[in-house]
DNA sequence: GATTAATCTTGACGGTGTTAAGATATGTTG
DNA sequence: CAACATATCTTAACACCGTCAAGATTAATC
């Protein structure tokens, strides 16, 4: 009685087929539904309906896993300041959008947001291909707010003011995740709230 | 060989004396060499020197322990935002010296302040002292903000302009201590980073 | 000094990450 | 098609973890 047919087509086959993805899958839903901390890699394999074992055919232990899950989400988060700086407005003010898109995510992805930004991957080299999809989500950021500062600003300047930028929508994102500052849950909340914040910054056109 | 006489004073006890304490200093030791995820229960008490069970005669669980590092953590987070900002002018200009204290703290305590704002805690009414602490840290930046703003402020105002600094001393701390941001290692290299990131807020007299 | 309460230890339970050894399917080469 | 090599999956085991129950030892109280 377990597991029958395993996806419901073809039929239950010894090798699975695409277990990297569905288990990449499984983790993501266990992932939100009980946290970063709770998540075993058991319960994933258990999930996908495979052995406890099975997972490591796949991936290179439980941190790599959560890795490719991280790695996940960064391109996710970039996809999100882009649709939402897009829906912002035809001219220059991109910035309200980049931050929604970012708040957004975090808030509709809260275990991953923090799985993103967790220790667990903190100056470990090995993990290139998410620090690399990491630097692309802030690149966005960066020229989003180079665009909305004055006329011929010095490089130091661009950087304090990215910097800036960034840590106020990243932290907004982090309180707004722990609870410790309230917002509504429509989009229309998150937005207003996104946009209130990033009003507080020093830019044109926002 | 295990022990001799714990502590030095007196003599090898069954019973401790102060053994609270001394697994809260053990575990605080422990959080920033191993990392808040790596922390184990069994590892504090074998660093305090006692069995394994004997936590669960001062602590509830592994989690009210934790509780009570990152209350104390709060607690001197607070006192670092006090000091810096007693240091850092006479005026109003305080605003510099609570981000200072802020981004200081998190940056010498990197896995204590991840854990006082990991998921562990989030709305989880039990752990009042914590919440209440927390709190406590806020409401100093809350007044600092407030000192700073321009004459007769509408209470939203207040509330955004708070919300945003903490949002971006926050998140400057986080992507420092993530290692996102890079920042030179000594208190001069920090309180400047800090006072670049404040002074792109539209306070007065920073 | 006897009784009660607090503190600590030993030992066990189920759960976890991970590895080794063996079973089963797929792919390739004659 | 047969034989082999390889990839994939399973079972079983290891050490470690959080936690609890039962018993030993010390401190506090009457």
């Amino acid at each position: 009685m377990t597991g029958q047919t395993r996806k419901g087509r073809k039929s239950a086959s010894y090798h699975h087929g695409d277990l990297k993805r569905e288990l990449l899958a499984a983790a993501r839903v266990l992932l939100e539904e009980v946290g970063p901390e709770a998540l075993s890699l058991r319960s994933v394999a258990r999930a996908a309906g495979v052995s406890q074992a099975a997972p490591y055919h796949h991936f290179e232990d439980k941190d790599a896993l959560l890795a490719a899950l991280a790695t996940e989400g960064f391109a996710e988060l970039s996809a999100h300041m882009d649709a939402q700086s897009r829906d912002a407005g035809t001219s220059g003010a991109h910035m309200g959008g980049l931050g929604a898109g970012y708040i957004l995510f975090a808030v509709r992805n809260p275990a991953l947001f923090r799985l993103m930004h967790g220790p667990r991957f903190v100056a470990k080299e090995k993990y290139t291909e998410l620090l690399e999809t990491a630097a692309h989500s802030y690149e966005m950021l960066r020229a989003g707010v180079t665009a909305c500062l004055g006329d011929a600003p010095t490089a130091q300047e661009i950087d304090t003011a990215c910097t800036a930028a960034w840590s106020l929508v990243h932290g907004a994102s982090m309180l707004v995740v722990d609870g410790r500052v309230q917002v509504g849950d429509s989009d229309e909340d998150i937005i207003a709230f996104a946009a209130r914040m990033t009003g507080q910054l020093p830019l044109r056109g926002v």
